[in-house]
Parts: structure tokens; sequence; C-alpha cells
DNA sequence: ATGCCTCAGCTCCTGAGA
């Protein structure tokens, strides 16, 4: 079984290249589910018939401009849950589903923007909310999946320039708290189980040649149950699709499982 | 230096992203 995550930053913009990215990987195994992240769009425009047409279902929730999240699948999901049951929220950033008996969630976790914002503000409640929920699944579901767009740096092994980074959004001790928080729940992050080159990240800036400096972070991650730790053989950035034409900002993060 | 890209939208500028 294949998990990927992956922030396509508009899928108006990125459809081809997700269409394109899951038929690069049947070869060598497909993916099972794929969670996208800032859709940037409604639920009325989502290109279900294109996922249909290369072999997947979907299950989405969408939000015009801003957000966006959605599950591609090869099996259809079940017991969808739309955002974190309990948390008034009026953005769209999280979609779970069980395919088999593996529980899937997808996040779009906040921004944050800076740390003395009401928005670091919202990303603190929004986590605590999140926190809850998933410890509440996580009795439900023993194997479960929780991936997406984080927004948060584990530690400086995820920082291009850790020291002028040091306390800005993204690495702010708050936010790697939270991370923890969920990380002492029972997750693991797959990436850091196995044996990964030194400065590995998910995100690029557009700007300033960030991706030809290898000027990034790594904050899309895919943390794990210890049931599902067991079975997971590998976890790679893919980093081919930050090189397309118009790509996102972001590039997928893949999880094997035996 | 608060911009260097990119995207969406009450679109020829602005807000947001990270």
């Amino acid at each position: 079984m294949k998990l990927a995550t992956w922030n396509v930053n508009s899928l108006t913009v990125r459809l081809p290249q997700v269409l394109e990215w899951l038929q690069s990987q049947e070869a060598n195994g497909p993916i099972d589910v794929l969670a996208l992240q800032e859709l940037k769009m409604s639920d009325d425009k989502f290109p279900a018939d294109a996922f249909t047409q290369i072999g997947y279902h979907a299950q989405w929730f969408g939000q015009k401009t801003y957000n966006g999240v959605a599950l591609i699948s090869r099996t259809q999901g079940a017991a969808v849950v739309k955002n974190i049951p309990d948390f008034q929220d009026d953005m769209s950033r999280v979609i779970a589903a069980t395919y088999g008996d593996v529980r899937v969630i997808g996040a779009y976790f906040p921004n944050g923007q800076a740390p003395d914002s009401d928005k670091f503000a919202y990303k603190m409640r929004w986590l605590d909310a999140l926190r809850e929920w998933v410890k509440a699944e996580m009795t439900q579901h023993p194997q479960l999946v929780l991936m997406g767009d984080y927004n948060i740096t584990f530690d400086d092994l995820d920082v291009w320039d850790p020291v002028a980074l040091a306390g800005t959004i993204h690495c702010t001790p708050q936010e790697r708290a939270q991370l923890q928080a969920l990380v002492d729940l029972g997750l693991h992050d797959s990436f850091r189980l196995f044996a990964q080159t030194e400065k590995s990240f998910s995100w690029w800036d557009y700007r300033d040649f960030g991706f030809r400096r290898n000027r990034g972070l790594r904050i899309d991650h895919i943390l794990i149950s210890q049931a599902l730790k067991e079975k997971a053989s590998a976890c790679v950035i893919d980093k081919l699709p930050r090189k397309n034409e118009r790509p996102s900002d972001h590039t997928p993060v893949v999880l094997s499982l035996a």
C-alpha cells in the first residue's frame, strides 16, 4: 500500500500535473491514497470525472479561493468526515476516510503567518482541537495515518537556514511543541524512520530561485500509528514534480507500507 | 529591503501564502 500527500496550490492549475504524477507512479506500485491540499476551488468545480477516468475515486471538501482538501483513492472511502468535529471552523482544512482497516486523515494545517498574529492564535486553537480529535480516532482505529501540509518543521534538520529562521513561522517552539504533542499520542514521523539525505525539504519558496538553491523547509509530513510503523518500508520526498513547468511550491511525500 | 514568485478574484492591484 502507498500513501501520499501533496499541497497542489490550486487544483485548477495543477490538475494535469496531479493526473500525470499518479499515472507515472503506476509502474513501481500505484498510489492507493493521495491527500491533496489547497484545492482553492468550490465543491462544484472539483474535477471528479478526471480522476474517475484514470481509475481513482475521490472525496473532497472544497472552498473558493483558499484552503480545500481531498482524498484521491483506488477504492472508495468510508466513514468520511470533513473538518474537525466539534470545532467551529469556516475554513475547509480536513478530510478523513477509511480504506479497508486504515483510517486516513488528510489535513491542511493553518499557516499562522507570524507568531504575534491572530492567525497564529487560530493555528494553536486548531492544533488543540485536532489533537483531541485524533486521540479519539486512534482509540477506534489502530491503523491511522495523519498526513498533509503541517506548516510546521520538526527541528532544525527540516530548515535550510535554521539560524536565520529561528523563531519565525513554522519554526517556533510553540508550533514544534504542538507537533511533539501529536507524536506523543503515539504517532511517528514516517520520513525519519528511514535514512535520508541532508537538507531534504518538501517546500521551496517560488522567489529567489529557492528550489534551485535548495532553500526550503520540510513541512509536509506523514505521521503513522504504531501498527502502521511496523508495516512501513520506505518514505520519500519526490522532487520531480517541483521541476515541472508552473509547479506547486510543495512536492509530494510518499509512504510505502508492506 | 517586506520584496524577490504565484494564485484567485469585486482582476491591471491586493491579500495571502510560507
